[in-house]
RNA sequence: GGGCCUGUAGCUCAGGUGGUUAGAGCGCUACACUGAUAAUGUAGAGGUCCGUGGUUCGAAUCCACGCAGGCCCA
């Protein structure tokens, strides 16, 4: 019992506590000890395991933990189930990489089934490293059977859900303008653009380019714009209606002939220089590039709507109304000319301001006759652009010797005389996040959810949904859903979930697929319509990816073919599915599924916002019109020291394993939950956490290396705690500063803030129990005699840390372990239940006074310092004013012995030592009195002592003809006059530093007596050895210290004391005071 | 350009509902303590509480406008 366990190892000890837990199965225990309990049901959002876990997964991890282990420590039954994405294009990418193939090798070099094959493989690549690492740190979840999106009982929960979806008419197919990446061969989601670094500085060619009025040839519209590659493409422009535009005489920059030109008069300067400059085509700035100019007239966009203009590319004649100047609010003067180039097909404002104008879309006939732009989803000009056929318009190949085509573009406009300048514009693009290309906005064929429609109920809902922080349900989360826009749920990629949609070639039919038994019904049908040859439905092991399904042909209503829409979907919708699919519902498990559903927790990086926040949300609000999850914990980012994110191409990535191994696993886990708040961004700094574990580990386990020493030593047995009334005032404060404790980490753990939790327990073991309590009880733990006092400290300290542990499980659930194995309560602290606070043990007068006495001995140890003397040599006395009595009086023996102090001394009040301070309740006072009340203090400050006594036995003061009782005033002690003296706040002490030779020759004694125990530490003795003693030590000293032999001897474990006559021979090294002494030591055979 | 968050000592952070002299830990310096000793105590140095206005008797705290940084979106 009570073994020590010896200096601080953490990242060992946790190894043997993995250990135990997977030897008693610990965990699983936890759960089975609340089965039939209430449920707290809680979601892990699925990380993909085709990467190594960081240390942000820690800092979310832990946080889920940490509230999982308290809820159950809380009677919870918490049922934790892990759970893998699969899906998606982070797969897909790196599968490609491997192989080293492109997109659009897929079903042509290799085929579709090896590829899916391959992306099954890749995407559980690291789940060993994630297990582990799940394990190490001390993640219980239950990892033997986690849901994985890609099996298929977990799709046809999806199918299912997609049906709920079209049957409520929430599921359409649209073109739409999409951010595409040519590289990756995909249409983006908005979630993917929103990843962090998709939108990066770059510096694109921006130019003004001039349209020339088909009324007046003459006249030339001035348009400005940062993608030169879409001008093909032009279709129409756009103007504020309401803004003013100028017609304007100036010189064709690079031809210097004169021509006119419109733009918005705001966007004049940004262009011409100032009007008074002489009109020649000399006359152009030669710095700026700015030219002269003469304003013709005035007109506001709306007379300018429907004028027609000449395009400046004619490779495609427009099936409809194109090349006419359009009105759009969107237009402004932030930038360019208030004049903006409209390209349907490359904008989705664009798209949007051309159909509700009736402008066609500039489009070609592809070699199968299908309608396609003008540029194609490589990112290639197609033949019909004939000045560029074939060129990319970014570069998107990695070719070296790539020609940006915009530069290409602007020098034919030059020649032709229609560029009026040409910029280097720097701006905020998007690009994609796997690629690094810029991202195109390219018309794509797509499926959408219609969350718009849903936008009222999204934001009612979240309404109801607990976000810690608040502000980001309120803010961040639910601005969002009141301008969220539909979700496009296509992916034209192969690693995903199909689309579980059938149609035929026309478009007239189309049949939406809910459940496999659905499949294989409809399959029958196109089997005996002769469509199908066989229904692999048959099949137990049907496989329902692609190529698979791709295979399948339904039979539509009048028996043509109906084939499935090609796209996968959004990997974002099968961890939104989540909740249903991992129950496999509704095919299974509808009471277990309805036994947790919505969630009463989540938590994770507030990068989810938009990603899994949002989709399980709205999957949520669409079917089930209910919320997800009731609670929401939302975790900043983890940043390196200096604040920068971590990167591998900055290199300050943490390895999360590393630093487990060299710190342990719970350092890991308390430093970053009680570093910052978990919605605040962590600066992660290692020094840090090696700090925490100096600091807050290594006190606690000293403080439990303590109670065992001793312990053992006295063979101490865990006992009922004493009475109350029986036990010192210093026990009393600990017991009841331990259930505050309790209160206050409960309320912390309750209001999920474990940042508080966590810091009110460093807190009480490292000030009040290691610094105060335990400081000042030590040798109540080896004095000799085995009474019930010692025997109330040992329990005491026993049951507080006890408490401590269990506090601290569901934070660090390793050492809280062993602690609470090692003082031998029972079987694991995370079986325990979570304490409450017994408010029977709760004396808030007591801690309010242990509070104070603290602070004075503060100030006497300073009080001590001024006056050079030692703690050693003890003192006549404090003083304190006598109104301190009745709270000090208690627990002044704590005083005497922390200072070495004789008495403390009540000055009354009378006495003219102490000196009052009178100051205004400025809470009563400064409402009532308003500006007065600073004249009234300045008045109160002058006041004579004399005056100030008078007022406190009269009860109240006067001025300015009005009364003020002494409860409007505040009484402060401020100094003790005559003696040595500080203050602090509203506490002020004295100390006696009056040496009479009596104390001197007991401070001797003290001296002697430390002198002596420095050289049974330079022996090396242990604590408990006997000695005896030889001393010499010159008069006066000797004969002072005759009459204190006993208390040398009991202090020093000294058998005997021998007195030299005469210095020994050998050289002295120790002082007493400044006078050399000598001590000899020899361990003492005969114990007494 | 919009939304949200953050800004207090060299560093990491506390500072309900406005209240008197703004705090802690770490780090630094010095001294002390020594039956927890790779621990502990005391003291010192270190602050334009991001800025500017406003409300108020009184603002780190409330309001407005800025500035800087972060995240997200245009």
């Amino acid at each position: 019992m009570w073994k020590s366990l010896g200096p601080l190892r953490l990242s060992q000890w946790e190894k043997e506590v993995l250990e135990l837990w997977r030897h008693e199965k610990t965990f699983e225990a936890s759960l089975a000890r609340r089965q039939g309990a209430p449920t707290f049901t809680f979601y892990e959002g699925p990380p993909s395991a085709n990467g190594k876990p960081g240390i942000h997964h820690v800092f979310a991890r832990t946080l889920k933990d940490l509230v999982c282990r308290y809820k159950t420590m809380r009677g919870y039954f918490v049922p934790r189930r892990a759970g893998w994405d699969t899906h998606g294009l982070p797969v897909e990418l790196a599968v490609e990489k491997e192989l080293g193939i492109r997109k659009s090798d897929i079903g042509t070099r290799i085929s579709i089934a090896d590829y899916n094959r391959a992306c099954r493989e890749a995407v559980m690549r690291y789940k060993n490293a994630w297990n582990e690492l799940t394990e190490r740190m001390g993640y219980w979840i239950d990892l033997s059977n986690p849901y994985i999106t890609f099996e298929s009982s977990y799709i046809e929960s999806v199918w299912w859900l997609l049906k709920g979806l079209y049957e409520k008419g929430l599921l359409y197919k649209d073109y739409t303008i999409q951010p595409y990446s040519p590289a990756a061969g995909t249409a983006l989601s908005q979630h993917e653009l929103n990843l962090p670094g998709a939108y990066r500085s770059v510096e694109d060619p921006s130019i003004t380019v001039q349209f020339r009025s088909q009324r007046d040839p003459q006249l030339y519209f001035l348009a400005w714009t940062t993608t030169p590659w879409t001008l093909p493409s032009n279709a129409a422009l756009a103007v504020h209606p309401e803004l003013d535009y100028a017609e304007i005489e100036t010189f064709q920059p690079y031809t210097r002939e004169p021509i006119r030109v419109v733009l918005a008069e705001g966007a004049i300067s940004r262009y011409f220089s100032h009007e008074e400059l002489p009109f020649t085509a000399e006359a152009i700035d030669r710095r700026t590039g700015k030219l002269p100019w003469r304003l013709i007239r005035r007109i506001k966009g709306r007379n300018i709507v429907n004028e027609r203009y000449e395009p400046l590319f004619r490779y495609v004649e427009p099936k409809g109304d194109a090349w006419r100047i359009i009105p759009a609010d969107f237009v402004t003067l932030e930038e360019g000319t208030g004049i903006v180039h409209i390209a349907p097909t490359f904008g989705a404002d664009d798209l949007k301001a051309a159909r509700k104008h009736g402008i066609p879309p500039i489009l070609v006939q592809d070699d199968q006759g299908t309608l396609t732009p003008l540029v194609d989803k490589e990112g290639r000009f197609v033949p019909h652009v004939t000045d560029f056929a074939g060129r990319y318009v970014k570069n998107y190949t990695n070719d070296p010797d790539y020609k940006p085509v915009d530069e290409d573009i602007a020098q034919n406009l030059r020649q032709r005389g229609l560029l009026f300048r040409k910029e280097v514009y720097r701006h905020n693009y998007p690009h994609c996040w796997r690629t690094d290309k810029p991202v195109l906005y390219y018309p794509v064929e797509a499926w959408f959810i219609r969350t718009s429609a849903l936008r009222e109920k999204l934001v009612a809902l979240n309404r109801t949904i607990e976000w810690y922080p608040p502000a980001i349900g309120e803010g961040r989360f639910g601005n969002w859903l009141e301008h969220v826009e539909d979700w496009n749920l296509s992916r034209s990629r192969f690693w995903g979930i199909p689309l579980p949609i059938w149609r035929t070639r026309d478009g007239k039919y189309e049949r939406c697929i809910g459940s496999f038994a659905e499949l294989q019904e409809a399959v029958e049908e196109a089997r005996h319509k002769g469509l199908m040859p066989h229904n692999p439905l048959d099949r137990p092991d049907f496989d329902p990816h692609r190529p698979y399904v791709d295979e399948i042909i339904l039979a539509a209503p009048d028996g043509s073919p109906m084939y499935r829409e090609p796209d996968v979907i959004d990997v974002w919708f099968d961890s939104g599915a989540m909740p249903y699919a991992q129950q496999h519902y509704p095919f299974e498990n509808q009471g277990v599924f309805w036994a947790q559903f919505p969630a009463d927790f989540i938590a994770e990086g507030i990068d989810q916002t938009r990603g899994w926040f949002y989709t399980l949300h709205a999957i949520a609000v669409a079917l089930f019109d209910t919320v997800a999850y009731r609670r929401v914990l939302v975790n900043g980012l983890v940043l390196d020291k200096e604040g920068n994110k971590m990167s591998k191409r900055l290199g300050n990535v943490i390895e999360p394993e590393e630093l487990m191994e060299k710190y342990g696993a719970d350092p890991t886990r308390w430093y970053l939950v009680s570093n910052a708040p978990p919605w605040e961004n962590v600066r992660f700094d290692e020094s840090r956490l090696a700090e925490k574990v100096r600091t807050f580990f290594g006190t606690l386990h000293n403080a439990y290396e303590f109670f065992a020493l001793y312990a053992r030593i006295d063979g101490y047995r865990p006992q009922p705690l004493p009475p109350l009334e029986s036990l010192p005032p210093i026990d009393q404060w600990v017991l009841s500063e331990t259930e505050k404790l309790t209160a206050e980490v409960t309320s912390a753990y309750e209001s999920y803030f474990p940042t508080q939790a966590a810091r009110l327990i460093e807190e009480f073991v490292i000030e009040k129990l290691s610094n105060w309590y335990i400081r000042l009880n030590r040798r109540r733990f080896w004095k000799g005699e085995k009474d019930a006092d010692k025997w109330a400290a040992f329990t005491i300290l026993r049951d507080v840390l006890g408490r401590v542990a269990q506090l601290m499980a569901p934070i660090a659930p390793f050492y809280s372990e062993l602690l609470w194995r090692h003082l031998n309560f029972s079987d694991s602290v995370h079986l325990s239940d979570f304490p409450q606070e017994n408010p029977a043990l709760r004396r808030p007068d007591l801690e309010a006074a242990m509070d104070k006495v603290r602070r004075l001995a503060s100030l006497l140890h300073s009080l001590r310092k001024r006056s050079g003397l030692r703690v050693r040599q003890p003192l006549p006395q404090a003083l304190v004013p006598a109104s301190y009595r009745s709270w000090l009086e208690p627990l002044s023996d704590l005083l005497l012995q922390e200072l070495n102090l004789k008495a403390i001394t009540y000055l009354d009040d009378h006495s003219e030592a102490v000196v009052y301070e009178l100051r205004p309740n400025y809470r009563t006072l400064g409402p009532r009195l308003g500006a007065r009340v600073s004249a009234l203090a300045s008045y109160l400050r002058q006041l004579s002592q004399k005056e100030i006594l008078n007022a406190i036995h009269q009860g109240f003061i006067q001025w300015e003809g009005e009364t003020f009782p002494l409860s409007d005033l505040e009484i402060r002690a401020q100094a003790l006059a005559g003696w040595l003296h500080a203050s602090e706040g509203e506490l002020t002490v004295a100390l006696d530093t009056r040496l009479s030779s009596e104390l001197e020759a007991e401070g001797w004694a003290r001296e002697l007596i430390h002198c002596i125990q420095l050289s049974r530490k330079e022996a090396g003795l242990e604590v408990t050895d006997r000695i005896s003693l030889s001393v010499f030590l010159p008069d006066p000293y000797r004969s002072a210290l005759q009459k204190y032999e006993p208390l040398i001897a009991q202090e020093t474990l000294a058998t005997q004391i021998a007195w030299y006559d005469a210095p020994p021979s050998e050289p002295n090294t120790v002082f007493l005071d400044t006078v050399p002494l000598h001590i000899d030591i020899s361990l003492a055979y005969e114990h007494t």
